[in-house]
DNA sequence: TCGAGTAATGCAATCGATTACACAAACGTA
DNA sequence: TACGTTTGTGTAATCGATTGCATTACTCGA
């Protein structure tokens, strides 16, 4: 009842060896087309599936593919994986998800469980910049296994990544922020030793310079991304001697922080101050105030990793394919920034 | 230099028998200690890392187990699947998600899917209670691969399940609203056909009777759980002769729809209406009015199906384990019921 | 000194599919 | 008729680890 049936069953049944009946089942032009019919045929009413164990153990290929993410349960990571999901699947690839939880060991774990797991590829979005990971990654370069980094990535030679463009996100941000008429532009930033923060933030100071705004150091501050950081930074930003009119947040999270403790010392968004957030999470466009934010496009970016990917899969293995994508970030005006509707 | 070893290369270096590595690494009692230490140490030296995938074949387990939710990218389902990640990562077991998109063809493709890829156990929150997914689901029982489900169950003997108690959360949510003084209480069910609505439809309904109030057919309202549907049938809820006084959806996204409509047409939350949700996603505390809504404690929910799974996985195959495993709802009471905090 | 017993290890099959190589039959051609 | 070609299949090795069943080399007791 349970028993699997395997090619040897079908050999036995129409008296041919495993080869041939193998060979028919991936249509293999040098076996007759009856004898193609009569295994197809055969295999069919024998229920036959194709044990992809075996497969995998004589290729060398499981299937499978890693994700590390630092976290699945939020819309961003969420997203991505979908994304990468929807491409891989039709192509016969399954997808093994790893969390980090923004633990530097935990990842190094990660990417030793998925090289154990033979792993066809990884796909990681890396929770910092340290050195603390150079070896493991470099382990998996030697193994030949394709890595691609997204959205938090490292740069380096002959690995292909996916990102948006956070200079330009920054850049975009902060401008809109300058036309509704703020002045006094302050910026929570994030993890320093991540490069999509710096981007996010020299778009920030570039949008200042090319506008004629003076870049003030102590209108920068960098905290955790989430709420309750992001409403401690405000209310010191708050108590500075002249204190800003706006902020852009490089996290949504944070931004929402900012917004309460805005709202809780009685300030009035956006007439009194505007706030611009980053990742377009979903909690920003049902806020009543709804939050301005930055779209990055994440099931995209989910798709084009898979998708470099599956390019990787089909080329010779001494080809490496580099690919840098770069993804256009999307401004979402709402109401926390928009001051003159029209 | 991407070569990897294996234990014949052990036993060439040590000029023994690859059966004897393998014992060796298995620390089989047979083996000499000095063997098994020489052994080790050599392994060590080389780098050897097990190859699984031989395993896999062998011994017919991949080590992986497949997890298919409705989608990924959800608070709820993000979270289980992280308890899930939690519990199995440490007893070496991967994860491999699938997403239905609530579409019954793709369940039942992601449950083929799994099979080939041959995963040692299926966890599965269904789409809905079609007969359709009734003999893909018998297949996956008869191959003897173990089968879990967790939240949106189906009831089949033998099949373990972990859900809350969906009545019971049903009852509070009600008894909360008329305790807050509400005397006419709708209700936002979803999809008829899963277990969970009906339950949570029937707390309400007891919790209605056993207060002395009516049960009224035209307050109960099923349509999807989301933000625009449950706008709309708020809109038809209050249009009715009588409209009611609150609303009990069973889930936040409609609740937070229902909100927003509430808003539009005037009412001030909680004094003219009381509003309570389902599944505490994140944004229902964000709000500035925060929502009242129930807790289904995901995380939890998945290290118990995790611990099911392992459970069974420890026990002869001949043997199974039927588990069904209630978690007790909690309730968060916010701003959006609370009428009289004191 | 012989035989039983035991400890340590080797041999070879197995899991299921693929594939290089071998080979037989059929056909065409000189 | 004999030989080269083509077409279609079969044989056996391979991927790497595990394990039932030998087999070897001891030890020990009678």
């Amino acid at each position: 009842m349970s028993e699997k049936t395997t090619i040897y069953d079908i050999a036995k049944e129409l008296n041919i060896s495993a080869a041939t009946v193998s060979r028919a089942l991936n249509k293999n032009p040098k076996i007759s087309e009856s004898t193609i019919k009569l295994v197809l045929d055969t295999a069919e009413k024998m229920n036959y599936k194709q044990n992809r164990l075996a497969l995998a153990l004589r290729s060398g290929k499981s299937g499978n593919i890693g994700v590390i993410v630092p976290r699945i349960n939020t819309n961003f990571f969420g997203s991505v994986i979908r994304g990468i999901e929807e491409e891989l699947h039709p192509n016969k690839y399954n997808v093994i998800i790893c969390q980090t939880h923004e633990d530097e060991n935990r990842e190094i774990e990660n990417i030793n469980t998925l090289l154990d797991a033979q792993v066809d590829g990884i796909m990681i979005s890396i929770t910092n910049e340290s050195k603390k990971n150079e070896k493991i990654i470099h382990r998996v370069l030697e193994k030949n296994v394709p890595l691609i980094f997204f959205d938090r990535k490292k740069n380096i030679d002959g690995v292909s990544s996916i990102t948006i463009d956070d200079f330009k996100a920054g850049y975009m941000a902060t401008k809109h922020l300058i036309e509704q008429g703020c002045t006094k532009i302050a910026h929570l930033s994030g993890d320093q030793s991540l490069e999509i923060y710096e981007n996010r933030f020299k778009g920030y100071q570039k949008a200042l310079l090319d506008h004629g705004f003076p870049f003030i150091e102590e209108y920068v501050i960098r905290s955790k991304s989430n709420l309750e950081e992001g409403a401690l930074v405000t209310k010191t930003l708050l108590q500075l001697d002249t204190p800003p009119d706006a902020i852009f947040s490089a996290s949504d999270f944070a931004a929402l922080g900012a917004i309460q403790e805005l709202k809780c010392q009685g300030y009035t968004l956006p007439q009194d101050f505007c706030v611009v957030g980053f990742g377009n999470e979903p909690f920003t466009k049902f806020m009543e105030l709804s939050i301005t934010t930055i779209d990055q496009s994440p099931q995209e970016m989910g798709k084009m990793a898979a998708k470099v990917f599956l390019e990787q899969m089909n080329t010779s293995d001494n080809v490496k394919i580099e690919k840098k994508i770069v993804l256009n970030p999307i401004l979402h005006i709402r109401k926390s920034s928009l001051r003159n509707p029209e």
